[in-house]
DNA sequence: AGGATAGCCTGCGGGC
DNA sequence: TGCCCGCAGGCTATCC
């Protein structure tokens, strides 16, 4: 559900409601999908570990901080609090955070010093949260295998990544430490918009097309930004608010359907374990 | 190194 | 109406 434009979304209609706030309480309700530091495995395969998770406390839900920032890199968002407690959100498929109750799949619950309520919802459960006890080491820990945030991705830095990578170039764009951010939407549409095919080998990009992905990178995500992210099914921001960027995508989810620049039909087949559409006419 | 596969979960739409 | 199937915006572990 949740690539870079939806993240930068939900934090944007975060802002305002949570700047400046002190979490007076808080309520976890399903133990594993708080990751704290110790936890087995760092909080994935979660459930089959046997491992007794250590007790959790209200000041891992940051109960007692101000939230000062809410920082994104890629499709993760850390709430970071004055005293420099942070909590990294993950949304996985079908994560959400949302200002008014759930009807259900409610896995935390905090309450404000203005009484106004935060809930995370995620009904698969792919997400998490993980509690950073001190945001100056967030970089170097959570955030260390994180490649640089696509928003801002530049032409040498593409080049970087894919540098000496013989995978297919829908594959880099997927791998969160080659470029943090971009998820199989966006992918497929900025490898359109750059007429990249997506089984190109990373490694024989040239100079030129790196320089076109990285721009048609940085414009997908701000336009579907600007359309206040991609609602398929699950994604709504923190009023829950659908986004409107799905009815600007012109590859993913129409496979077979006629190419909007030359009319023939579109391509698919799994890459990288994700279904892929593109256009075996515009796309070398 | 990187591909392919299975697995973590729930829900929905299509076919019957 | 209901059952079964495949599929979904993410990511990890494991095997080759």
């Amino acid at each position: 559900m949740p690539e870079l434009p939806e993240v930068e979304t939900l934090r944007r209609s975060l802002q305002r409601p949570l700047l400046k706030r002190t979490i007076a309480s808080a309520t976890l309700h399903r133990r594993d999908i708080l990751i704290l530091p110790g936890d087995p495995a760092g909080g994935f395969s979660r459930s089959r570990s046997r491992k007794r998770p250590l007790r959790v406390r209200p000041e891992h839900l940051l109960v007692g901080g101000t939230i000062i920032e809410l920082r994104r890199r890629g499709k993760q968002m850390a709430v970071v609090a004055g005293d420099g407690r942070a909590l990294v959100v993950h949304l996985g498929m079908t994560g959400q955070l949302l200002r008014t109750k759930p009807k259900d799949h409610t896995h935390i619950s905090w309450t404000l010093d203005d009484g106004s309520q935060l809930f995370f919802r995620d009904p698969r459960r792919f997400g998490g949260l993980w509690f950073i006890p001190g945001v100056s080491t967030l970089d170097a820990t959570r955030w260390a295998d994180l490649g640089p945030d696509a928003l801002t991705i530049t032409a040498e830095g593409l080049a970087e990544a894919a540098a000496g990578s013989k995978r297919a170039v829908k594959a880099l764009l997927l791998d969160q430490q080659a470029l943090a951010g971009v998820g199989n939407i966006y992918a497929d549409e900025a490898l359109f918009l750059s007429r990249i095919s997506p089984r190109r080998r990373a490694d024989r990009l040239s100079a030129a097309q790196c320089q076109a992905l990285a721009l048609a990178i940085r414009d997908t995500l701000s336009a579907a930004i600007k359309a206040r992210g991609s609602t398929l099914r699950d994604y709504r921001d923190a009023a829950g608010e659908p986004g409107e960027a799905q009815n600007g995508h012109r590859v993913y989810g129409r496979a077979g359907q006629p190419c909007l620049t030359c009319g023939k039909p579109l391509a698919t087949a799994i890459m990288a374990q994700r279904t892929t559409v593109w256009c075996r006419g515009c796309q070398a």
